[in-house]
DNA sequence: TTGAAAGCGCTAACAA
DNA sequence: TTGTTAGCGCTTTCAA
């Protein structure tokens, strides 16, 4: 493998100024510009960049942490910061959590041993204590989906709030009022103002709320179906569900099917996060659509901004959710 | 950010020592050991990395290069390989192609001026051109999903003419002989297996093949709506449909669904891979379910044994698919 | 079992 | 506009 002493040597110049050609600095004449690359094109020669990122302290990748790469919003938003890097010529580290703090901290600390240009994190927690080692670091950071209060830090998220109120809203406009919530792990962000939106709009119709049919949960199909299935088989059981992501959705249907019951007849069904497949599961299902896409952009660019300025003002972009009525609601008859 | 300088400073070793503590090189004496450990400890002092790994010519980050990571089979290959490279306290780096050579040319690249360890690609093209450099710098390097013809390469995937030929028997044995093919690229391995597969299953039952029912498209939603739109409104239409994975199946269903038919009454469907919401989409989705997480964990344990040993003989795995079979067919009668 | 020292390939300060 | 040179932090001979 040729390395930059070799193109240096070849083309009689020095080893800076293949360097500055390589950065495309601009001090270095045109025809010398030409006679480096054409001679580390013959030699095949191509810049060692962790030699360069040891020399500047910093690397051309980001590191990306979700707590699943399965869950389809976070793949929708890794695969839209992969765009963005891609575009920037940095590529990006994959790294799933599974909501586990241990694990996120150790890939945290990996990721500053490997001396990352920013990370972008889905957090596994809200308070800023567990990050603190993090923000002293000094690398770039913007959060996803969820916030670390108190972080003077970028953060991108949707409006969790009205989106649960909006869903709820929903099932109470077609006469529901026993309704089930069934959300993700309560220390999140998202858990947290989708239960504050699901009780801001029964409270609006004075509805009762009941502790019971308020459940917190690990966002995947198997809780979500022991949830469901528990409350199918009793007496107090709700008709109709609120549901934190499609992975719990699924779970519902599921435990919903697996009872013999069907949707929207026997019990009513809304959701968090469209997915391609939600208009043919049953008769389709009313969900919240998150811009899970333009989250993931949005933050990557977030964090090249501050990769290219650490001063600037730190900013907080919700991006708007929008429903999507299917068939999964009918309307009660009172 | 202390440096393997200051904790050999302060501990009274050399800065070899200290390194042969963190390599966890025998040679050293306990008592010197834990002291090291100890200041190392007080210091926050924690092992750079990209520094190593300049040294060393080599990382500790293997490249993953899937078409598309919101592909439901390769999140699961991926998934599996973060899974097994974390164990070995290793770091992925996610490239997505989009089937594109050229960009898996760039990023191929990319990842050895990055001196990762090894790559786990699913490649874009059968040949062994596209890859020559590649397999000269002599990467430790494992193909999934897909073979690279002619290259001396691990290797990991499943079963394809035997499923597609399962697939289309279920088809054929419930009384289909108007079959329409919708798989993914033909100069991939899984796109031309799978013809074999279909086509064997049809030449063993004397059924003629016509070639304007078989299509390859770019796998994904919007070209699978398009040709089976076409077919649907042609005089001359399949019966039954064949599909090559989770988004071309949903792309069907959009367009069998527009057409205000349905499956299995007008039209019988069976398709590649199985996904969480397979069994709700309509009366549940025929399918072939592909051992997808195993495929990546075997390919990441293939990639980690060559990593130890590259002189080893070479290894192809093939694993089993199997058939699921739920409400997508329905039983013709003569 | 330990240490001294060379050097991985590059960047950047400084000098010319 | 270009070159010289000193490291970045680590690993790995080689010698003790």
């Amino acid at each position: 493998m040729a390395s930059i002493k070799d193109v240096a040597k070849q083309a009689g110049v020095s080893v800076a100024t293949v360097s500055r050609v390589f950065s495309n600095e601009p001090h270095v004449r045109s025809e010398v510009r030409n006679l480096v690359l054409q001679v580390a094109d013959e030699l095949g020669y191509r810049p060692n960049r962790i030699a360069s990122s040891l020399r500047k302290r910093s690397s051309k990748v980001i590191g990306l942490l979700v707590p699943d790469i399965r869950n389809s919003v976070f793949v929708d938003i890794a695969r839209a910061i992969e765009d963005v890097a891609n575009s920037q010529n940095m590529s990006i580290f994959l790294c799933n959590t599974d909501e586990d703090p241990a694990k996120e901290q150790m890939y945290l600390e990996t990721l500053l041993d490997e001396l990352v240009a920013g990370i972008i994190l889905a957090p596994t927690q809200e308070t800023r204590e567990p990050f603190e080692f993090l923000l002293k670091s000094g690398t770039p950071i913007v959060s996803v989906d969820r916030r670390i209060n108190g972080a003077a830090i970028d953060c991108v998220l949707s409006d969790n709030v009205q989106a649960a109120e909006l869903l709820t809203n929903q099932l109470i406009g077609n006469g529901y009022t026993h309704i089930g919530a069934v959300l993700g792990l309560e220390n999140s962000t998202t858990g947290r103002e989708r239960l504050k939106g699901f009780e801001r709009a029964l409270r609006k119709h004075n509805i009762e709320i009941d502790p019971d049919f308020v459940k917190f949960i690990h966002p995947d199909e198997a809780d979500s179906e022991v949830i469901v299935s528990r409350w199918l088989r009793s007496e107090n059981c709700p008709n109709a569900l609120l549901t934190g992501n499609s992975r719990i959705t699924l779970g519902a249907i599921n435990a919903i099917t697996q009872a013999k019951l069907s949707v929207p007849n026997d019990i009513a069904l809304a959701g968090f996060d469209d997915t391609p497949w939600m208009p043919f599961v049953g008769s389709g299902v009313t969900v919240i659509s998150q811009p899970t896409y333009d989250i993931g952009r949005t933050a990557a660019e977030l964090l090249f901004q501050r990769m290219a300025e650490a001063a600037r003002p730190v900013r907080e972009v919700v991006l708007k959710s929008k429903l999507i009525e299917r068939g999964s609601i009918r309307t009660l008859r009172p």
